[in-house]
RNA sequence: GCUGGAGUCGUCUAGUGGCAAUGACAAGAGACUGUAAAUCUCUCGCGCUUCGCGCUUCGUUGGUUCGAGUCCAACCUCCAGCA
């Protein structure tokens, strides 16, 4: 089981330390989307420097390019993109909602490629297995989200999340059974031989030999009482930790994550898949017991050109910054507010140097994982209300 | 000076008898939440009571025509060639 130590509660929120086998994420923390094992625009050692603790990649994106194999053959996922900290991986199982074109059975998805039209399915097992190739410390089980909001639609999704979820439970374990360990869980050793109908005929090996976990998703949209039934299913199944998945606003979130984490047992991280672009989405997390966060919005924002600050976000490509000498955020220590001014990001941006983008997006990642980490020095200090009130007063002011 | 070509929104450009007039860029603004996003959307002659109305536009001035950016004439400017 993945080592979860939990510092402090209150109410339904938490301070905790996960431990995973490439290090330790104090949370709640953010997790840089880094979908095809890059974080766009950033290195991995300006990642790092703007305090980043770990960081999640796509297996649907990967599987497409460069292939699961290769990573596995690079040494797996931290190894391939020089990122020596904790690694997520997604299950792919998003691409079914936000892709054209899929085919979902009870078996298995079914979709081409969005880059050569080339025909690809994955199932339950393949996406556990090619998870286990690209070797990230924690995966995601292979989900549904209804592409609808009817309530019928959203419930059969569910159901079918619940029998996946079996079968990546399945599957996980299997793999773990069968791969041959060296050393201890968080040594690194040789290449584990798995067998895999999908990824090559006769076997596949799995990254480091190091232990992987295994989150389940609750799914349920917006509705609550269907939320409370995934977090049921969820919780009594033996995985690592959850991942709540098919949230798309703040709106009525609070309740929602009331009602899966009250369920949820505590002992075991949760993480709010794709949640972080509005600043709310973290404070609302957190304190209704979410201890991950992950989101492409700080970073796409980024590039274009909608940069945060205490404030409110700001779109840096308007003319009234043309002449604006001023810092970004003066009170932020990250490479972009220390060493620029809006003027010089204004003008990176309107002439397109791909620089904008770099600076854009150090400052919003740090600015989402700087907020995330208040909130946590918040809960510890017993101050997190107002500083919860007092920031988002600011922010939306 | 002669001959040929060209002058359309900030720029380049489409348009050869019935459109305030194409496309691109520039400019102005907005969107973006488990990334088919270095993307997408809107505005872009002027003024209004702005899912519509009015006015003024395609080098200039006249002309032909019910109607001209489109045809004709003269002029102005630019380019090329010849003197």
């Amino acid at each position: 089981m993945l080592k979860f130590d939990i510092e402090k509660r209150d109410g339904l929120a938490r301070v905790g330390v996960i431990h995973t086998p490439h290090g330790d994420i104090k949370t709640p923390a953010f997790v840089g989307a880094a979908t095809r094992a890059t974080v766009k625009a950033l290195t991995m050692k300006q990642m790092n420097e703007l305090g980043s603790q770990a960081i999640l990649a796509n297996t649907y994106h990967l599987i497409l390019r460069p292939g699961v194999e290769l990573i596995k053959e690079a040494g797996g996922l931290a190894e391939f993109c020089s990122w020596h900290k904790p690694t997520f991986t997604d299950s792919g199982g998003f691409q079914i909602f936000s892709l054209p074109d899929v085919k979902i059975t009870e078996e298995s998805v079914k979709f081409k490629s969005h880059i050569d039209g080339a025909n690809f399915e994955i199932t339950p097992e393949s996406s556990m297995q090619a998870q286990w190739a690209i070797g990230a410390d924690i995966h995601m089980a292979f989900d549904h989200l209804a592409k609808s909001e009817d309530k019928k639609d959203m419930e059969e999704a569910m159901h079918r999340t619940h029998r996946w979820l079996d079968r990546c439970v399945a599957e996980h374990q299997r793999i773990i059974k069968d791969v041959t360990w060296a050393g201890d869980e968080t040594g690194r050793g040789p290449q584990n031989v798995l067998r895999s109908k999908n990824f090559g005929e006769g076997k596949v090996s799995a990254g480091p030999a190091q232990m992987q976990y295994l989150y389940a998703v609750v799914q349920g949209g917006t509705f609550n009482d269907l939320r409370a039934k995934s977090a049921k299913y969820c919780a009594g199944q033996p995985v690592d930790g959850f991942g709540i998945g098919g949230v798309f606003t703040a709106d009525g979130m609070d309740e929602m994550l009331k009602t899966v984490n009250s369920i949820l047992p505590e002992d075991k991280p949760r993480h709010l898949l794709g949640m972080g672009q509005e600043p709310l989405d973290l404070f609302v997390g957190a304190e209704f017991g979410c201890d991950t966060f992950d989101c492409v919005g700080p970073t796409r924002m980024a590039r274009n050109g909608s940069l945060y600050t205490y404030d409110g976000r700001i779109n840096i490509k308007n003319a009234k910054y043309t002449h604006d000498f001023s810092q970004l955020m003066p009170d932020c220590d990250c490479e972009c507010c220390k060493n620029y001014t809006k003027a010089y990001l204004h003008h990176l941006f309107k002439t397109d140097e791909i620089t904008a983008k770099v600076l854009a997006s150090i400052h919003n990642e740090h600015f989402v994982v700087s907020v995330t980490d208040q909130i946590r020095q918040s809960l510890l200090d017993g101050t997190f209300q107002n500083y919860k009130k007092s920031f988002l007063a600011r922010y939306y002011k």
